[in-house]
DNA sequence: GCTTGACCTTCCAGTGACAGGAAGCCTTAT
DNA sequence: ATAAGGCTTCCTGTCACTGGAAGGTCAAGC
């Protein structure tokens, strides 16, 4: 099948994909037209990068799951330590957005927001007198 | 004073210094040899940068925020709004995240890891018979 | 046969907010 | 005089695409 088909199947647009091939994690053939063809097996790999991307893996990591996936001796610790690894960088960052959430949100509370300029939020960017309460 | 000087009081490299010149939120003057020249506003500005930066505001709400703060009759409620909006952004992707977190903590739970090959991170991203459970 | 429209191809540029590094000038101290 | 360090500009790379231009291909309808 040609590339919008395949992109249809594995939910995922034919710029995506053509990006994937051009990184080296799928290889579909080639028609005589220079058109891709899209195997059983193309399209199932493009399902299974699409949700590895979803869980937010970066591409590096996808290409390693897939090669794990692909290698039947894997040891399933070295999937899951991936995983591990990611789920830290996740919680990071969630760590991270949530002290912006915390400090934004104190000072969106204290500010009235109305056509007056004294602001809070302004205040505490302009570090006037003292970090923030 | 110079740009390494100006960034050790401000908090930031002089790489993102010249950078926010470049992109016009800073204008420093200059020395005649060509070297910026900092005056106390303009640490002031930047400290102001980077306190908006670390609460995760983009380069163009920097700017705004900016004008905002230099402008005298502002509303407070335009400083809220764009506070809010951020907030909620901010929400999105912890929400995001916390899915992400979810989804791979569960398949994390479940995967014994150990060198056998047998592996529920990877039968989920292979779609093997369902959706995660 | 011709046209039209929907595909497909490659290649290039842009995204956000910098960071790294090269090549070269300036300043200060020895 | 020279060496070290700071400064300058300019170019490239990051990450994972997305948009768009220019042009080839194909199937359907007239």
């Amino acid at each position: 099948m040609n590339i919008k088909e395949a992109g249809a199947r594995a939910g995922l647009p034919a710029k995506t994909i053509r990006y994937y091939e051009e990184v080296g994690l799928v290889r579909p053939l080639r028609d005589t037209n220079g058109y891709r063809v899209f195997r059983q097996s193309d399209v199932h790999k493009l399902g299974f990068l699409g949700r590895a991307r979803a869980l937010g893996f970066t591409i590096e990591d996808c290409r390693i799951l897939l090669s794990l996936y692909e290698d039947q001796s894997r040891a399933s610790a070295d999937v899951k330590a991936i995983a591990q690894r990611h789920l830290a960088q996740i919680s990071d960052k969630i760590a991270a957005l949530q002290t912006m959430q915390d400090t934004l949100s104190h000072l969106v509370t204290c500010c009235h927001g109305d056509a007056r300029p004294d602001c809070p939020i302004l205040a505490d960017l302009a570090d006037l007198d003292s970090p923030p309460s």
